[in-house]
DNA sequence: TTGTAGGCGTTATCAT
DNA sequence: ATGATAACGCCTACAA
């Protein structure tokens, strides 16, 4: 509870603003709103009044009254992580100028707190909402049914999605590449990933790893699969680990984060050619990939289109265009680089 | 202008819960905004009732009603720069469980994008604002100054704020980080930074930049001051530049976003030993910085404080548990690494 | 401890 | 084209 002890809003006033234009309150409400169903006279005295008063609409009010909102509801599972940035451009650059606000959250990879996040929103009457994670607690997807507000998800393809879904396929992207891996000459991939506990993503990677091995006749073997925590020192740790096993993997396919970047440094370090040692390979575009020497081979995922086709889904039907509960799948592309 | 066509926010009813509970509204009102002022049989009747209609208080009449909000709006230039990400955990960290809601928007480094931004947070009525950048329009700050409500800008320390400031000196910073690869014997140190039209961060810098070079009697080379786009990309092509002059530097100071690691990045594809060919160092306490080879020099600011410290006193301000306008240095630290 | 009346600032609706 | 009136859903203030 905001247990305030004076914090009271600014007393605002349209009521201020239509006295100094000598009209209405309503008048000045239409003419903020929609200025041509004003006569131009009327709209000059009113805007001359809102500049003179320094007036700010009242949204609160505003939605009260209309049962309308304007702003939408964004929850991630966690901004330090560099990639949900290009998701949220995307979604910033359709909203902008749409007269919607977008609100962001940040759950910290744990389902309570998402439910939290996702009552708050519900409280503060969000128009829709659009949710990284494709699993929710149970009180969630009640509440959420029960709003019956547009909701988009965005992690990854899973069946049985709330309401919308527009994201690309974590299962698939794995299996292909593991099965590029393979054309290359790889015979031992292994695989690392983050926790898979509270992270469907990590999950569906690791479903992918396996599909493709078994669809190569190759069995898994267990000493080849790490799950790490984020970060660069995870990744170096990662690779010193299955290097100086008994059977060392001759691929490392890293399903997660930096753990890749954080591989190639340690095997800089020690020297470890890649990819004469291990080859490495991520599963993210982000720039630094790009630029590590070698570069390393990765998978290109829609995050930024994501984004921008999120929003446009959600306004679509905020805006009663549609009211189909699409399912969009953005595909993803391999990139191969010197790592492999 | 949100112009919907049926997005009407789901319908609620406190009404409908007291009914169920056989207690009027303002009993419920009561029993969920504090429990203990209401007798335990009402509470208990008033739970269940919650739970058997699914009931999402509507905190828009809430707020409205009490002329006080629970949210607070924060502005960042650039949610891509994984820089905000500390300062906004540490916001999180303080506001999780007080009640209050963070509300994130991104402006894009654009001082016209922040002023809509502020415009549309005072429209929402939220409680208290963070900003990161220090210079606004003249409509901006107006505005705030009008709505008289809490404000703590965290960009850097500069004087006259328009309410609290809690930073460190990019100016210091800078002066400092000079004075150090001074004395490491370096003596042509070169200085990389962002584009300084729309940030005053880079400015500061720069001008910490000159004042280190003018105490150390030092002439300024105006062939060794780059300003670059951020990105690796732009650190790859500064250092290529410089070192590529008639007069090249010993040192490179990249006094912003991950210019540094490109440079480093581009020293190993072309083999030159760092620090033998040139020295290298950054601003910012980024986790790649510390696992490259060899690790960059860089300063350590204390990014999360600034968020958790900033939310303190914005709350100690909203919750009137203080009056004060206070302005926080959160100083910086020097890490020297291998780079230089 | 509980209830009643009135209003928070805006917009929908119906008149004019 | 403009205005009067009655909500929107909750909370403050006071009364019981």
């Amino acid at each position: 509870m905001p247990d305030d002890g004076g914090g009271r809003t600014a007393a605002s006033r349209m009521r201020e603003v239509a006295q100094r234009a000598g009209v209405s309150p309503m008048t000045v409400s239409r003419a903020l709103r929609d200025p041509t169903k004003v006569s131009d006279e009327l709209r000059r005295r009113v805007e001359e009044a809102v500049r003179a008063v320094g007036y700010v609409p009242n949204r609160l009010a505003g939605n009260l009254s209309s049962m309308r909102s304007n702003v939408i509801g964004l929850i991630v599972p966690g901004l330090n992580n560099s990639l949900y940035a290009p998701t949220i451009q995307g979604v910033s650059a359709v909203l902008r100028g749409s007269g919607f606000q977008l609100m962001i959250a940040d759950c910290g990879y744990s389902g309570e707190a998402e439910e939290e996040l996702i009552t708050a929103f519900l409280a503060q009457r969000v128009a829709g909402l659009m949710l990284h994670d494709t699993r929710h607690t149970e009180a969630a997807c009640a509440m959420i049914r029960r709003a019956g507000l547009p909701v988009v998800e965005t992690g990854t393809l899973a069946p049985g999605p709330l309401d919308m879904l527009v994201s690309y396929s974590n299962h698939d992207a794995a299996r292909a590449m593991v099965l590029h891996l393979h054309r290359l000459g790889y015979r031992r991939i292994a695989f690392v990933s983050l926790p898979a506990a509270n992270n469907d993503r990590s999950r569906e990677r690791r479903r992918g790893y396996r599909a493709a091995l078994a669809e190569l006749g190759a069995e898994e073997d267990a000493r080849l699969v790490l799950e790490m925590p984020p970060g660069l020192a995870s990744g170096a740790e990662a690779v010193v680990r299955l290097l100086g096993s008994a059977a060392p993997p001759d691929a490392i396919f890293f399903a997660g984060d930096v753990l890749a970047a954080g591989a190639l440094f340690e095997c800089q370090r020690r020297e470890w050619p890649v990819p004469g040692r291990v080859a490495l390979a991520a599963f993210d575009d982000i720039d630094m990939l790009r630029h590590t020497v070698p570069p390393i081979t990765t998978l290109r995922l829609p995050r930024e289109e994501i984004g921008r086709r999120s929003a446009e889904v959600l306004l679509d039907r905020i805006q009663g265009r549609s009211e189909e509960r699409v399912v969009v799948d953005l595909g993803f592309e391999i990139i191969q680089r010197g790592s492999t």
